[in-house]
DNA sequence: TGCCGACTTGCACTGAGTGTCACCCCACGG
DNA sequence: CCGTGGGGTGACACTCAGTGCAAGTCGGCA
């Protein structure tokens, strides 16, 4: 609801600038409670005082306590439709989706800090995960679609469209998790192409050849350093 | 919890007898009251009541509404944490893991029916979804641990453990959604093993070789192993 | 039989989330 | 410049999930 206001007629009226700065209180004075207190100690009640808007229209922004977290979730979805899409429609489905995540990838490090504030919250939030993820299975079935279209099969027939996206999404889950987990601090794209090599070349050679995977981080600078 | 005490004291008295009576009949109350009505229009109370037993008595059984549908996620850890660590330890660790994840999958179709059910009721249940997807996290946490420790590595510093139980898992979990969509029709087992194949023996070879997988499939009949 | 402890229950309470209605005020047309 | 329609807001009431507490019930055991 809220991402869609962008392109609506009065798109820079007072109103408009209102809404734009009520969700952006909202969002601040939630995440700064919750860092603050905890999430599950602080109510919406709480947030809304901090946003001076009521607890009713705290809900109308925000369809749950949790979404005020995970807003960011439709933009990034939309950025991976648009990055695929933007493919050249010659290249192999793997290597679109390829560049496509990387280009995602570069979203994350630019918002460093906020996702760190996040997940130091989301780690001690096991209903925040959940939503999280299921949020995160709404990209999978759309790059299931893409990939299938790619690949000019039936993604309800044939398991690899679905295979595809699930376990190259999983990938770049474990990457981000430990980019999170190291403070940012290492270079995240290579950490996401690191999983997607042993992916797309196959878990088995990953595995087998245990040089493999350092021997092609040293051709991509910066690895993860530390 | 409650799968806690089946390992206690007086494990075959009238008490313990009674508590699985009482359990059974509240999962069995919700399963039909959900399929009835759905999930979110069915209450507690409406639970409860048709098992006979308080609204706070539900409570001592599951954590919440969606729990009695979920109740078999730490059995099935439980099993393929056993599986795997019952798997020789020369054993490479992705054949292991292999093994294991086709071991589990024969419990399913043994579930068949049950499972069924359930997928109709998640598919219109964001939140149960949701969980679900939380609890397989779970799984993953365990299965990046006992790769790690069978590869010898550490599963803080090298991604390869958790991208491996990763986008393993979410392989599983794409073929098993394939089979409940397609009515449990096809033997899982084989699907599975198809996913895996896929997996392990690299994207980039099952999507760039159309015919790879089926062809692959032929060779390893009976790999279920159970 | 009588005690202990586990299990159950009713009750009260907090907090999430929703429907409704009156009110306010920006946007727009006259 | 003014009236008005409609989007945004707030107050209120309500349902329901989930939890703490204290009293009651009943099986297991001596």
């Amino acid at each position: 609801m809220s991402e869609r206001r962008s392109d609506q007629v009065g798109r820079d009226g007072l109103r408009e600038r209102h809404r734009l700065r009520t969700e952006a209180a909202l969002e601040q004075a939630a995440v700064r409670l919750f860092a603050e207190r905890g999430f599950d100690v602080v109510t919406i009640d709480d947030i809304a005082a901090r946003a001076d808007v009521s607890r009713r229209t705290f809900f109308r922004y925000f369809a749950s306590k949790e979404d005020v977290l995970l807003s960011d979730h439709p933009r990034r979805l939309a950025h991976l439709r648009h990055a695929l899409a933007g493919r050249p429609e010659v290249e192999p489905a793997l290597t679109a989706l390829r560049h496509a995540i990387l280009s995602m990838a570069g979203d994350y490090e630019e918002e460093r800090q906020r996702l760190l504030d996040r997940a130091r919250i989301m780690a001690e939030t096991p209903s925040l995960h959940a939503r999280s993820l299921a949020h995160q299975r709404l990209w999978e079935e759309a790059v299931a679609d893409m990939v299938a279209e790619r690949m000019g099969v039936d993604p309800t027939v044939d398991l690899r469209p679905g295979v595809v996206a699930a376990s190259t999404l999983a990938s770049l889950r474990v990457a981000v998790a430990a980019w999170l987990a190291r403070d940012g601090r290492p270079h995240l794209p290579t950490l996401v192409a690191e999983a997607l090599d042993l992916l797309d070349g196959g878990l088995e050679q990953g595995l087998t050849r245990l040089s493999a995977l350092r021997g092609r981080r040293r051709q991509s600078p910066g690895a993860t350093g530390r």
